[in-house]
RNA sequence: CGGGGCGUAGCGCAGCUUGGUUUAGCGCGCCUGCCUUGGGAGCAGGAGGUCGGAGGUUCGAAUCCUCUCGCCCCGACCA
């Protein structure tokens, strides 16, 4: 392609709405441009880039035996109500009436779709396992889009779902997929993490992510020092802590602690670590209350509990409740007498002679023992994991730090399939619900995710795999007829041999272009310049690590060919 | 959805506090010409704006007031 041909519109300055270094890349060069909040136009640039991950994802996709299949991306709503996922989803789901007024939703994903569309076609054993994908528009009415591509309303995803007749299937298909992701993000030449998760609004049980590090992510990742143990924040379990040694259980006393509501009030004004408190809150869900404790210095996950009550949704009560539960103002709440349900945290059990609230107001109590002053209904993990926390598996300490989540896979089960009646009969003509699973990949942030990791002052530093061009032919001055015929036949010769070539046939000074380069990356560029005019040399210069090459314009296509074959064996 | 900030030329911004010498300005980009050609050159000339929108106050509004729309950030939320 040559650049005057094609819309390459690049900037010299950030824009002024973007935060980070992939968003204001992705920009300056060209590739996109915002229509609206967490909607954007692909330019030429960087639609090439996306069909380049398009490619890859479609070539091990295949290879995986999985089949390509393309579904609407307009659905019924009526499809979300068996499943029961409209309040899961919210107000993320972006709805409207048709002319019959009829509710219609974009989809935000497709397992509802998919379920409903094999459930007609899937009723043997006989025609399983399956894995059926799509790359798709998918829609979702974010509270916030941020960070350009990373979190935007509309998206482009490659969604994949797994039908088996068992248990002992979808762990094959599964484990496929999850080989399949690791292909795919190998040869984007990504570094990811891959972490358990939970399963969210999907449902199922199982689910790992894929992950890439940045401190940009949104997502926080566990992961140990030692071994291999690495989870989401929502998911991540710490070692149980050990049990206190404080062999004598003091007295119980009320002490006075005015106006002192949080647990960093108390714990200064008592002259105590917070971690010797416990932290009582009350949580509402489905009209009825629940006392939650969890230690001073820990948080309540919230995820866990709602798993924990089997809710879709729990909240923290309201001030009123509290009041009438606790008999005092907020922050005063304690285990010690309180009429509720009440669920600590595994942690809380390991405490001795804790400071809890008095149930009173302006009290706490001091040298609160479970057991001997209170009894829980049950105790769990309901907790997130905190910074001083140990492995669950080697109790080595673990770290936390941020990703992007690039890719999500789930074990679903049955969910689907029950709720929306796929079935198939068995070899014994028994009639079973389909085993599936589902497996997606954000498309756009992989882009975004690569450019987060490989760039510098200059500009984005593709990778070979997805770079729009692999060579950008530049010469010097297109007024020099010497230069720009010499560009225009090596660019003639590498078009014709396979190669990916942008011309920058522009009339502007050398040092402008050269800029230009820099900031849209191409992995290789060769100029065209006095070098040539002196001594017949081509100069050829690689992005990634700066190394500069000399050849003639007879070796050029095999001195290229190299470069390129050695960019993708990285 | 709660809190904060910002909307002035294609992009980045100043002007607003204290309304009137601003015929709305600067840098980049764009157009024409000259000049220059290995790291975002220089000179000269030029095009481009209902100052986000509506209403109000005033002799007079980019500037003050009200409403509204859009965008960004923090938080909540999020396959």
């Amino acid at each position: 392609m040559k650049w005057t041909q094609t819309l390459i519109p690049t900037l010299k300055e950030d824009p002024s709405d973007a935060e980070v270094e992939s968003h204001k890349l992705m920009v300056r060069s060209g590739m996109i441009r915002r229509l609206s909040a967490g909607v954007y136009s692909y330019l030429p640039l960087g639609i090439r880039v996306l069909n380049k991950v398009n490619t890859i994802i479609r070539e091990e996709m295949n290879s995986a035996g999985s089949v390509e299949i393309l579904l609407p991306a307009l659905q019924s709503l009526s499809l979300f109500e068996l499943s029961g996922r409209i309040s899961a989803f919210g107000n993320d789901l972006l709805c409207m009436k048709d002319r019959h007024g009829k509710e219609v939703a974009l989809s935000p994903t497709h397992e509802e779709v998919i379920t409903d569309l094999i459930k007609n076609e899937l009723g043997s054993y006989k025609n399983m396992p399956l894995i059926l994908y799509q790359i798709q528009t998918k829609f979702r009415d974010e509270a916030r889009p941020r960070f350009g591509v990373l979190r935007s309303r509309e998206f482009l995803m490659k969604d994949a779902y797994s039908f088996d007749v068992d248990t002992d299937g979808l762990n094959v298909s599964y484990q496929k997929m999850y080989d399949t992701y690791c292909r795919i993000l190998n040869r984007c030449q990504l570094d990811y993490l891959i972490v358990e998760a939970d399963t969210g609004v999907m449902g199922g049980d199982v689910s790992h992510e894929f992950m890439v590090p940045n401190s940009n992510g949104e997502d926080v990742i566990v992961k140990c020092s030692c071994c291999d143990y690495a989870a989401n924040l929502e998911k991540a379990v710490a070692a149980q802590t050990e049990t206190e040694e404080e062999s004598i259980l003091e007295e119980l006393k009320e002490v006075s602690t005015p106006k002192m509501s949080t647990i960093k009030d108390v714990s200064n004004f008592l002259g105590i670590e917070p971690k010797k408190m416990v932290k009582t809150l009350i949580y509402s869900y489905n009209n009825t209350h629940v006392a939650v404790l969890v230690r001073g210095d820990h948080d309540v996950n919230e995820t866990k509990l709602a798993k924990l009550l089997s809710q879709d949704k729990i909240e923290l009560a309201d001030e009123k409740t509290v009041v009438s539960l606790t008999n005092s103002p907020v922050g005063f709440a304690g285990p010690i007498g309180l009429k509720t349900h009440i669920i600590a945290d595994r942690a809380v059990s390991t405490m001795k002679n804790c400071v809890v609230g008095g149930n009173k107001a302006d009290t706490h109590i001091i040298n609160a023992n479970m057991e001997r002053d209170f009894t829980v209904n049950k105790i769990a993990d309901i907790r997130f994991v905190g910074k001083d926390d140990k492995c669950p598996k080697c109790k080595e300490l673990l770290t936390i730090s941020r990703g992007i989540e690039i890719g999500h896979v789930f074990k679903l089960g049955t969910k689907y399939s029950k709720t929306l009646g796929a079935k198939f009969l068995d070899k014994t003509g028994k009639e079973n619900p389909i085993v599936m699973g589902s497996y997606g990949i954000g498309i756009n942030r992989i882009i975004a995710a690569t450019i987060e990791r490989s760039h510098d002052k200059d500009g984005i530093i593709w990778p070979i795999p997805l770079a729009p061009y692999e060579v950008l032919v530049v010469p010097v001055n297109i007024n020099d007829n010497t230069f720009l015929d010499t560009a225009t036949k090596i660019y003639d010769q590498l078009c014709k041999d396979g190669v990916e070539v942008l011309l920058d046939d522009r009339d502007h000074r050398p040092g402008f272009k050269f800029k230009d380069a820099d900031l849209i990356g191409i992995p290789i560029r060769i100029t065209v310049g006095k070098g040539y005019k002196e001594k017949g040399e081509l100069e050829i210069k690689v992005r990634s690590n700066n190394k500069i090459y000399f050849s003639t314009p007879e070796n050029l296509v095999r001195e290229i060919k190299t470069i390129i074959t050695s960019l993708h064996a990285k």
